[in-house]
DNA sequence: TCAATATTTGGAATAATTCTAAGTCTCATT
DNA sequence: AATGAGACTTAGAATTATTCCAAATATTGA
C-alpha cells in the first residue's frame, strides 16, 4: 500500500477538476500524486524530474499546464518566496511559509490559538527576520466591472 | 520644490547604506528617488525606464545592483506576487499587498486596530479571494551554524 | 461511434535575472 | 594632492524561468 490513497485522491481530483471545467487526465493525476508524495515545496523543474520517473514521456509544458490546472481548481497553492522559481505546495490547510535565507529550505508553519508568534506555531530555534502578507482578489474597479 | 525632500532623503540613504557596508553613489540615490517618486510597485524594467529619464546612461545591471543594495539596507521591500517579475516598494511601514487578479494592480493595505478584515484596512469594494503569509529568516540548523 | 474541443508534446520564443570583464569611482591613507 | 585597494558601473553575453505554437492525441458528451 502506497503512502497516498489513490482511489480517494482520484475522486477528489476528478471532482475538483470537473467543477472548474478541466478534464481528468493521467498527467494531471500523476503530477498531483508527485506533489502529494513529497511535500517539500518543489519547483516546476523538480516536479518535472520526479514526474518523469513514473511517466517518462511527460513534457515540461504539460507540467506547467497541470500545475496551473491544480492551482486553479484549488488543490495546490503556488508559493513565490524570492526572485527564484515558483514553488508548489499541496497543503491547503490554513498555514504560511517559512523561507530559510541560508539554505533556501521552505517549511510550513501552522496557525494555532496558542502559537508562540502571534498565533504562528514557529518551531523552536527558527529565527524570523521578516514577514510578508499578500492578498489576491479583485480591486474595486475590476470587481464592479465583473458584476456587469 | 520637488515632491521629495532630497537633503533629508540623502542623509537617510547615506546612513543606511553606510551601516550595511555599501557606498553612497549617484545611481543608488537616483534609483531610490525614482522609487519614492511614484509608489506604484514598479518592476525592475519599469524602474530602469524611469531612471533613464534623469540618468540616461544608467544600465540595467546597475538598477539590479541598486535595488539589491536598497533592499539589503532596509529602505525598500521586494514583493513577489505571482510568476511575473519582482516588484519593489519603498513603503517600510508595516503593511501588506493586495494584488488584483484582473488588472494586475498592486495596492498597499495598512494594518489597523479597527480594520474591517481581521485588522486589515481593506478599501471598500475590494474582494479578497486568497491570502498568503510568508516568513523569512533562518531555520534551526542554519541558525545554530551561524552562532558558531 | 463520432464530432467537438481540451490536452499533450517538443521545440522555439520570450522574459527575467545573473554573470563577466574591463573601466571608473570612492575612500582611507599617505 | 597622490596612491592603492576594493567597490561600483557598464554593456553584453549567458543562464534560467516561463510562455507560446502548431500538430498529434485524448477525453467527453451526444
Amino acid at each position: 500500500m502506497s503512502s497516498v490513497d489513490h482511489s480517494k485522491m482520484d475522486n477528489r481530483l476528478n471532482e475538483r477538476l470537473a467543477t472548474s471545467g478541466f478534464r481528468f487526465t493521467p498527467q494531471r493525476q500523476h503530477v498531483y500524486s508527485v506533489l502529494l508524495g513529497k511535500r517539500d515545496h518543489p519547483t516546476v523543474e523538480e516536479v518535472f524530474m520526479r514526474s518523469k520517473q513514473g511517466m517518462p514521456d511527460i513534457s515540461m509544458a504539460t507540467v506547467y499546464n497541470c500545475l496551473d490546472a491544480l492551482v486553479k481548481c484549488g488543490l495546490v497553492r503556488h508559493v513565490n518566496l524570492d526572485r527564484a522559481a515558483t514553488r508548489y505546495c499541496p497543503n491547503m490547510k490554513e498555514h504560511c511559509h517559512f523561507y530559510c535565507e541560508e539554505c533556501g529550505g521552505v517549511y510550513d508553519i501552522d496557525f494555532m490559538a496558542e502559537g508562540n508568534h502571534h498565533g504562528l506555531n514557529v518551531p523552536e530555534g527558527f529565527q524570523i527576520k521578516q514577514y510578508d502578507i499578500s492578498l489576491r482578489g479583485l480591486c474595486r474597479d475590476c470587481a464592479s466591472k465583473a458584476i456587469k
